[in-house]
DNA sequence: CAAATAAAAATGAACGTTCGTTTTTTATAT
DNA sequence: ATATAAAAAACGAACGTTCATTTTTATTTG
């Protein structure tokens, strides 16, 4: 009657998860072998399928795991906001953000993985109704803004902190993936400094008078 | 003593890259058979050989003709920029940008193959100095903005338009690529313009008093 | 608290299949 | 008749998975 004690089971599974992450991530999915990742995991390519029926299943385990992971780290993104369109609040956002998309770039490998070999099936709903959810997790705080007076009312805040906050995910993405070293010709500081000023000085309203004329004045 | 004619053979060779970037984009490289090239563009297994030495070099070639395609369309995104912060002239490339992705969303999707099974080696140098690139293209235009009087001088024109061009891009490839049907809460045109006005509105100053009292109201 | 025990875990060779590529054969067009 | 394109056949290597066997492990027993 001895079974594996289940914090053994649970070891072995994250020392190959890992390991198939590690490979996955380089190779992709089918150009990964799962003698690759017997080896990276030190690992019996037999004793991987006392673990999982399929090399699939192994793939899957992975995301469900690192699906819980980062949602921890949104909420931790997202959770102490409470000026949410405070320079300070979004500086503070940026920077968690930063340390999320460096810490963790094999997140959005295994995206690309799902997107271009499995029609993305695993990662479909993460981007569904976003707006909405950031309105679910924030509402109040978003409805706050609204009422300062001098909210440019024209604008729906849930939209608003969206798109900084896939702005700053797109930032670091950018520049941990694809290569982009200081892409916007600055320092990861300087450019968020600048990201920021750029979106909450729109949002407050100054009259739109002297813009306009700025605009008109300026050629079109 | 029959050689085929130069334009026979271009046709040919487009017919085999159509079909392999067709199935290349929906199982990855690994996961794609040369098998599965040759059936979808209807032609035996030796004849592909005829045309390239190995599967990678029809990848490779599918990539560089592809590349070349969309630097005619980036052109056409960022031509005739006139006053670049335009709104209208915004609302314009945001509609030429909205084309180009729903059209070629293979591109990203052989970018993403890139990443994860060629260790980026092919696209790396897409995203190096965006901004200096962009400031190479429309650096009359940029500096012109600077100098009308009401430009926010802490901001760079050239982060500036890189930042709205790829927060456009960012938009339409998650609604396309991602599965993030309407993402922001509200249709294509919609949220398009309310970015536009979201970043537009923030470039130029309004003095900063009001805002800064708003921003100190609102509860943080 | 060893030693014995039985069940589970780990192993690596072997399976049939499919892979990328090469070689051979056939068809075609001057 | 001959050079070339296209197709078919064939190659060894590598694939995901299975399985008979060995090793390890947690418990029972003396």
């Amino acid at each position: 009657m001895p079974k594996l004690r289940l914090q053994a089971v649970e070891r072995n599974q994250k020392k190959i998860e890992d390991a198939a992450l590690h490979v996955f991530t380089r190779l992709g999915f089918h150009g990964t072998s799962v003698r690759d990742i017997a080896k990276e995991a030190s690992v019996s390519i037999g004793n991987l399928y006392n673990y999982y029926h399929t090399k699939e299943e192994i793939f899957e385990s992975i995301i469900e795991r690192y699906e819980a992971h980062m949602e921890k780290l949104r909420r931790k993104a997202l959770g102490p906001v409470q000026g949410v369109f405070d320079p300070a609040e979004l500086q503070r956002m940026a920077h968690v953000i930063r340390e999320i998309v460096y810490d963790n770039p094999d997140y959005w490998r295994l995206m690309y993985i799902d997107i271009t070999e499995f029609g993305n099936q695993h990662f479909a709903g993460t981007f569904r109704s976003l707006a909405k959810n950031m309105q679910a997790r924030l509402g109040p705080q978003l409805e706050a803004s609204t009422r300062t007076g001098v909210w440019n009312r024209d604008i729906d805040p849930a939209l608003a902190f969206t798109a900084i906050y896939l702005q700053l995910f797109t930032y670091f993405l950018v520049e941990k993936l694809f290569g982009g070293k200081q892409h916007l010709g600055m320092s990861d500081d300087r450019a968020v400094e600048q990201l920021i000023k750029m979106a909450t000085e729109g949002l407050w309203r100054d009259g739109g008078k002297t813009k306009r004329d700025g605009l008109r004045r300026m050629g079109k």
